[in-house]
DNA sequence: GATGAATGAGTATTCATTCAT
DNA sequence: GATGAATGAATACTCATTCAT
């Protein structure tokens, strides 16, 4: 990696990092060089505009999420495991949370959405196939896999925002759906119930 | 009603419309007040604040909404078709979809989030009332009502946001997944499908 | 008095009072009319401009502390202890002091200044008496009664402006001035220290 | 000096201007900018805001004026010439007096009073210094000096603060108490008098 | 590669005052 | 006497972007 491609990776990580905790329309180019300790000229000449800096620092976010959704996929867990597992990896959440719990503030928005029309995109291809695996195993039941896949996906994406409490009522809708849609035995995802609670220990 | 009420509704109609065409934060003040024809001071007699005044607009979508919604649950119509119309009529959209389907676009996220924060707490009770109906008659069969009409609100928000195209597997599913959520026969809510189809010709 | 004027005498007193802790220029009319609980219109039929307002609270202040001093005046006490009565009668504070000691937060200084400007007309009349009787009854001696007596207040101004600490060293000082200044034998004001000490403990 | 210093002292140096002519409170950032021919984002690349101007304005003009003050400790006058040099050295006006008489409207007042706290702070102990030569040289005789000048300072910042007509009788009450404060033969500071009308005339 | 001085359109908000009713 | 809706000029401040060095 050349000299000016680490400094610019580097740019991205630090305005990736203001953009979570003060929300993007929130961060200003100024705040940005004073962190990097750059100066205004420097900025600009790594990106063309503060948007397209956006662009580049979602890409980065996203690019890694889809890496960690890809390593679940080739462990050697269970299906339902993989799926939760995948679905676990991509709420950008956990360490972004404790950042500030700041993406659910309104000024988190803007980069909060641009990311949710990309991350389908990038997940439910994956996410499908380890549906697809639970199908051939006999263990779901169902057709229109990356069509129910995205949709547990939202479903899912509503649960873990992190900003409501989780009730057990909740938690016992989300299991018999999710294996609803999927076409699994009761039972099946069961075991989420556990993961849940515990997450929420955690916090 | 007194003069000042009767022009301080004309204002938050008027701000409404271009919250919704240009996006609140894109709005200003200044563009209000002209588009309304009066002076600076006027609109901050009647509004403390942008900020304020968003509040007024939202609260008077909100309010024509859950009357809408409302209205529904009091008509003589089938339990699944009462479902289907209030989900309807909290779909913001139609109307203000055509005005320049900007409620998707990025800048008009602020207003788009504060107001489903809100929905959700004034429709998922009206809902409830319908699904509950829906059981008395043993038409569905579950628990959990109120959880599984968030669900239910929560994924038909996602298929009907108008922004993406609705395919029909995702129709399929998705009439699949709300007879499962509510515990219905298969078919019980097939009737969707037209509905959605005759809606997506119309735009 | 009619019933307008007891209204009027209302308004100065809680412009007063709002101007004493708010400051002059930090006070708006719009706060005033709601203290008050009047109309914008009500307050322009009473008052001419904000400005106009201004000199009648000071106008109401002042008299209160010219006719304190007068009476002061006419007490038996004795001639240094009129002086320091006088003087005392007119350091706006004490009560004022309290509201917030905010006389000498910057905000204040419009009305500050206004008033100091005109008391001096008024005070120094008054206790160039006080002065001529020390100097008839041989306890003063002095020329240029009125010079000297302003020099005085000046410097008393300075010290019992209340917000700095008074050392026992600006006293002795100040009481070695007091009597210089008026052609005293030393010692005549030493009581002054007393005076000085027991008002700064109950600060 | 570096460019942007240069160009920052020049600002500093315009608004010193305006602020003494029309007010610290009545000089827009509008106006220094146009006067200046900069445009806003440049007057806010030099300064964080209004108020913090002002602040680097103060401090350029008490810094010329101590080191007025402190040169003149230096020269080899006598002792009384000294010290009015000194006092004469710290009334701000003169020049700016002229400038607009303005040093005394209302709108003047925040600046001039956030000029005077901390004005005596410099300039009483350099004045000290001259006293105490005084006293070594047996032509004054007191104790107590910080204090006795500053109350001298006090007497004549009223007395030249060029806002109302000298009159003989208050000069000759000036000097009389100026020798009393330092405990000074009478006659030691009566060229004062004469420097007082001469200053007069040219005004 | 890097700097930092300069830009200027844009923003929300304040407030004393007027006047028809 | 009293109301309150309406005014509009004025104000301080922000910020993404440019460009000569």
């Amino acid at each position: 990696m050349k000299k000016g491609e680490k400094r610019k990776l580097e740019l991205i990580q630090i305005a990736y990092r203001m953009f979570v905790s003060r929300g993007y329309e929130h961060t200003s180019v100024d705040e940005i060089i004073e962190e990097a300790g750059i100066a205004k000229g420097t900025y600009y000449y790594y990106f063309q505009s503060k948007e397209q800096m956006l662009e580049e620092v979602i890409e980065m976010m996203l690019r890694a999420e889809a890496e960690k959704a890809e390593a679940v996929l080739h462990t050697d867990l269970s299906v339902p495991q993989k799926i939760v597992g995948i679905i676990a990896s991509i709420q950008p959440a956990q360490e972004e949370r404790t950042i500030d719990n700041a993406l659910h503030q309104p000024e988190n928005i803007v980069m909060h959405n641009k990311i949710k029309e990309r991350i389908y995109d990038l997940i439910v291809p994956i996410l499908s196939q380890a549906a697809a695996e639970g199908v051939e195993e006999g263990m779901f039941h169902c057709d229109n896999i990356p069509e129910r896949v995205r949709m547990l996906m939202i479903l899912s994406g509503d649960m873990f925002d992190g900003h409501k409490p989780t009730t057990p009522a909740m938690i016992d809708v989300f299991v018999d759906i999710t294996e609803k849609i999927l076409g699994a035995e009761p039972g099946t995802m069961g075991f989420v119930r556990g993961l849940i609670l515990h997450t929420e220990d955690n916090q």
